[in-house]
DNA sequence: GGTTGAATTGAACGCGTGTTCAGATAATCT
DNA sequence: AGATTATCTGAACACGCGTTCAATTCAACC
């Protein structure tokens, strides 16, 4: 046998980033095969190479694509800090139980990539973290935010947002809104200058 | 060859499980071989067997062994809710910094435990995340505590603060003790009744 | 000093790995 | 209809995997 019935690029590629995915979430990058990913693509193993240089553009390609979508679906509104923060915080919420394969990975399989790609990755990670502490260090400079360190509560904030991915699931306790409205207030009371 | 000199089961024994521990935190279970294990160790991988019956039981093992510890470790001191809280706080991030490694495999590797034994290590993590929902518990009900929902702001706090290891490298910006202080200040604002 | 048991080697087993490629077939274009 | 190109198979390659075990050597004890 050789080229199969109904065969086409523009399934099998999309069809190949999705089995990756779902395989790399479940199992984790260095226990899942080329071979279980072409199975569950339909395909042989060497089909695959077709539509990826290797295992590790794969990985690569699925985190560096999340983060660049990232970046480019938030930006800093113009407004004050306090509304800035809120912004933020319910975006992150939402987009990343939107995508809970993908954030999953890019924070568990960082160990896997090769230095030079990690380095990508790692400089996208932290673009994106600056966002964030940008908004906090404006909220200290006009004294609405009191924050001891900004860096370390940009960590922590990140921290405990991300944290949502662990435990949500699908049709749980609370709905997405809840969820999202809870976070949104524990990182107001985190930075938000109190009155007393 | 065969025995060879200086050999010694109480050296061999705890010299494997540093090396597991050390290969699995740095290039994630799967990843790291038993040959590569031995060669840590000094040894062929055959004599691993003398010490673990399999590669699963080693992973398994660090992390059992981890959270009874974690577990050991701490007890809830007999004081009112935002002592208990203060303590849990600073604990859990001294007792992180200080085992940066085994914190890191028993978030990372759930994964790769077999069925049976993820269910014994999701357990163990069951019991810490109550004793800390435990305190919340108490202080929302005295209302010196102020949360939306106990269950999530447990889980919040936990990813808040176990993200420390994530970032803490030694000899750092910030000294222990400021991490851990900050730290604190952050999880009281996040639960304290505000008093406006 | 001789014997016993603990500790280790080194080879082997069967199998799975990522990747390559010639050959074959389906889809597409002329 | 025929030629071309895109897509996939299936076998192969060299190697590494976890694990087992007989043989061997060292340490400990009488």
């Amino acid at each position: 046998m050789a080229r199969t019935q109904g065969s086409h690029a523009g399934i099998t590629g999309p069809r190949l980033r999705e089995a990756a995915l779902r395989l790399f979430a479940r199992h984790g990058f260095a226990a899942v095969s080329m071979r279980q990913i072409a199975g569950e693509v339909g395909v042989q193993a060497g089909a695959l190479y077709l539509y990826t240089p290797d295992k590790q553009a794969l990985l690569f390609d699925l985190m560096r694509d999340h983060l660049e979508d990232l970046l480019a679906a938030w930006q800093p509104p113009e407004a004050d800090p306090e509304a800035q923060l809120e912004s933020f915080v319910r975006h992150h919420i939402r987009y990343h139980l939107d995508r809970p394969d993908l954030v999953f990975i890019a924070y568990m399989e960082l160990r896997n990539l090769e230095p030079a790609n990690f380095a990508v990755i790692e400089a996208l990670r932290r673009v994106y973290e600056t966002r964030l502490e940008t908004i906090l260090k404006r909220g200290v400079a006009e004294a609405v935010f009191d924050v001891g360190d900004t860096k370390l509560a940009t960590m922590a904030l990140i921290a405990m947002l991300t944290g949502v991915t662990t435990w949500y699931r699908e049709g749980g306790r609370l709905d997405r809104a809840t969820i999202e409205a809870l976070y949104w207030d524990m990182a107001r009371k985190l930075v938000v200058t109190s009155p007393r």
